[in-house]
DNA sequence: TCATTTTAGTTACAAATGAAACTATACGTG
DNA sequence: CACGTATAGTTTCATTTGTAACTAAAATGA
């Protein structure tokens, strides 16, 4: 077997995301792992609540695309440090339905402008235009995955 | 600290690529991971040396942006399954050439089909000028992490 | 030449992760 | 009601990961 090489890698797409994406979390962990001691689960259901208080973890499972267990982790982890707080659903003991305290508050608010100015440097040089369908794209795609496979 | 709630999350790119990554990567891993028992590393590497017959680790770990240690567990995997060899460069001992064995070509030219046509499913009604763009900005992004923050 | 610093790659250890089992509550139907 | 099933969330355990320390081999340079 003496081989021709192709060059694919650099077109697959998912090496092409993951490699993106990994970069990327790199990157704006500086704004909330390095300076709030927040991980990535926790910082997207501190967000998440500030979004749309009172969820339950279950459905911010599924709004963030995490497994229940991450989202269990990220919500004790968040309580140990009194930024939620869980308070029992009338008539169903199961669920409970968590809220931002004032401290949550102030570190959602802490982070978000960083994050913000951040990802309008990072984006300074790509068009409103290309950008838009970059994110349609993604959007597009995040959608066809969804669909073909019946998914978390 | 009664709140304005606002809806930022799915607007932070960080958020939106690594949540797309991970769906990717979950898609495509019955491609590698399932049937063939292959880690996204270990993939990446394969597909490395059979464009690039030779690679060094080091060479390895940064065309695709992955650290050493993870490189290092990918290479004494795949040669303990017999996929790939090393040899060693002659003047400098610490360099060991890599190589893919027949196998190890067998084994990528079973793979590249099945995600080439996964992939053409997938990205199936996302027009060409569309999906160019995509891959333009996100090069472009990715190259904007890099020479911002001095990265792996 | 010999001592210091770099570099390639590995190892060790602690933290993060995921799958599956488990707990507790609720639901559905005879 | 009483049984089996479903659901929300947690715990357990084995695997994966990342950081830092390490080993061995060059390179540098006095």
């Amino acid at each position: 077997m003496s081989q021709k090489p192709m060059l694919l890698l650099e077109q697959f797409l998912a090496y092409r995301v993951v490699r993106f994406a990994d970069k990327l979390s790199h990157a704006v962990s500086d704004i909330y792992t390095d300076e709030h001691a927040l991980t990535i689960a926790q910082w997207r259901v501190l967000a998440t609540l500030a979004e749309h208080d009172g969820l339950t973890a279950k459905t911010i499972g599924i709004r963030t695309s995490m497994d229940k267990v991450k989202v269990s982790r990220a919500i004790n982890s968040l309580e140990a440090r009194r930024l939620l707080t869980r308070s029992t659903h009338k008539g169903d003991g199961r669920v409970r339905h968590l809220s931002l305290t004032d401290a949550g508050w102030r570190l959602y608010y802490k982070v978000v402008p960083k994050a913000l100015v951040w990802q309008k440097t990072l984006v300074n040089d790509v068009s409103e235009k290309e950008y838009e369908t970059f994110l349609r794209v993604m959007a597009k795609l995040e959608h066809s995955i969804d669909s073909t496979q019946g998914k978390s």
